[in-house]
DNA sequence: ATAAATTTTTAGACAAAACTAAAAATAATA
DNA sequence: TATTATTTTTAGTTTTGTCTAAAAATTTAT
C-alpha cells in the first residue's frame, strides 16, 4: 500500500464508525482535503485491491481485508503518538501531525517492539483505543459529558474533538485524563455546567462537555 | 524536499566524501539502484533548487545548502538507529532498511527531542558520527584494523560495511563496539591477522581486517 | 411527478519520478 | 590521432495521484 492508499483506507475506517452502511465520496473529500473525482479514481483502485467495496454512486465500505489494515494504521498512529507524549515529552496537542508521518512506516517488527517498550498501552493521549497486534480494540462504555448524571462521580477518559484549540483549553482548565469529575448542575437554557474537578468548580458551556468523555 | 530528492541528497552526500571533487551520474545511479537518465532528471531538478551545483557531464557536488540538508538526513537516520538499537532492542544489522523510513519523517521538533531522550549520542551503532542540531560531526581518528600496528593495544570503533552478512559474522565472532584488540601476528601472504579480542585469540581475514575500525 | 439542486462519475490533462532507446559527449585504446 | 568504448544526456513513454470541466446519476423541492 502507498502512503496515500493508507491515508484513504484510514479515512474510510473513520468516517464508516459514523455511518456504517456507506461512505460518501464527498465526506471522503474533505477528511482528505482533495476532490470528489480524486477519491473516485482511488476508490476504483482500493476497490481492484479488494480493500474496499465500492458501487458507483453507493458509497463505500471497507472488506475484512480493508478493516484490518485499517486497524493496523490506526494502532500505529496511536503507539507513535503514546511514545510522542510519554518519552519524548511533547504536549498531547502537538502530536497527531508527527503521528500522521509515522504511522506510514512499514515495519511490522518495529510496530510490535514499540509496542512493548510502551508496556502495551490500551489507550493514546486523548483516550481513544489502540488495536492490538490481532487488531482487537479494548471497548470501554465512556459516555460524553453532556450526558453525565447529576451530582455522580466520573473520570475524564477522552476526548472526541482533539484539536489544538480544545486540548489547550483543557490544559489551561487543568482538566486531564484520569481528572475525577462531578456534575452539581445543569443550566436548563443553554445546558452549560456547573462541576467539580479534582475539588475545584467550574463552568463549562456545552460544547465542552459535548467534546469530554467521562466514564 | 520530497523522500526521492532527499534520497538523492544523501547518496550524493556519501559519495561525495569519497570523491570529492565531483560524483558521477553513473554512480548514484548504482547507490539508488536506478538509471542514469532518472539520475540526470533529478539533478537538473536538483540544480534548479539550488542543493547541487551541476554542469552536464562533469559530475555533480553539493551546494553549502544541500550539504546541510544531508547532514540533517544523516542525523535522522543515525539518531533513529540509535534509538531503535538501545531502546527498542533491535540488532545491528536489522536497523538499516527501518531507519532508511524513518530518516524522512519531517519534524525538526521530533528529532531534536529524540537526540534527547538518547542523551545526545555522538555515534550509532555502527560507530559512524551522528552530526549535531548544527550539523557539526565529531572527528575521531579511527584506522582499519588492517593498518594497526603490532603488539598495541586498540578498540573497536566502529564498522566500513555495514552489511547484515558481516555485522552477524562479527556477533559470532563476539567482536563489538568497545572491544579491545591487539594484532599478534600478520601472516605476509596473505594478510591474515591473528589477534587477541577481550582476551580470546582470533584468527581475521584481511577482508575483515579492511572493514573493522579501531582506535 | 417534474424540475432544480446536489452528488458522483467520466474524460482529458498535468506534474513527479521513473523507464527505454537513441544521440551526444567524454574517456580509453590502438 | 583516429577509432572504440563508456558515460551521460535527450526525447519520448509510463504510472501514480492529482486536477478541471462536463456529463450522468441521485436526491430534494416545488
Amino acid at each position: 500500500m502507498t502512503i496515500s492508499e493508507e491515508n484513504y483506507i484510514k479515512v474510510i475506517y473513520h468516517l464508516s464508525l459514523v455511518s456504517p452502511k456507506g461512505v460518501n465520496t464527498n465526506a471522503i473529500a474533505g477528511m482528505l482535503d482533495t476532490k470528489a473525482s480524486s477519491v473516485t479514481d482511488m476508490l476504483k483502485k482500493l476497490s481492484d485491491k479488494e480493500l474496499v467495496s465500492y458501487q458507483k454512486y453507493q458509497g463505500v465500505t471497507l472488506t475484512e481485508s480493508g478493516f484490518q489494515s485499517a486497524k493496523m494504521i490506526v494502532r500505529k498512529h496511536r503507539l507513535w503518538e503514546v511514545f510522542l507524549v510519554e518519552k519524548l515529552n511533547f504536549a498531547w496537542d502537538e502530536v497527531h501531525e508527527i503521528a500522521e508521518e509515522l504511522e506510514h512506516i512499514k515495519s511490522e517488527a518495529l510496530i510490535n517492539k514499540l509496542d512493548e517498550f510502551l508496556e502495551f498501552p490500551d489507550f493514546d493521549p486523548h483516550g481513544d483505543p489502540i488495536p492490538n497486534a490481532n487488531g482487537e480494540i479494548k471497548k470501554v462504555n465512556k459516555l460524553l459529558l453532556s450526558e453525565a448524571a447529576l451530582n455522580t462521580e466520573y473520570k475524564c477518559v477522552g476526548v472526541k474533538d482533539s484539536s489544538s484549540d480544545f486540548l489547550k483549553y483543557l490544559d489551561k482548565q487543568k482538566i486531564a485524563l484520569g481528572s475525577k469529575i462531578k456534575v452539581k448542575e445543569k443550566e436548563s437554557f443553554d445546558d452549560t455546567l456547573l462541576v467539580e474537578i479534582d475539588s475545584r468548580e467550574l463552568t463549562l458551556s456545552n460544547k465542552i462537555a459535548n467534546n469530554l468523555y467521562v466514564k
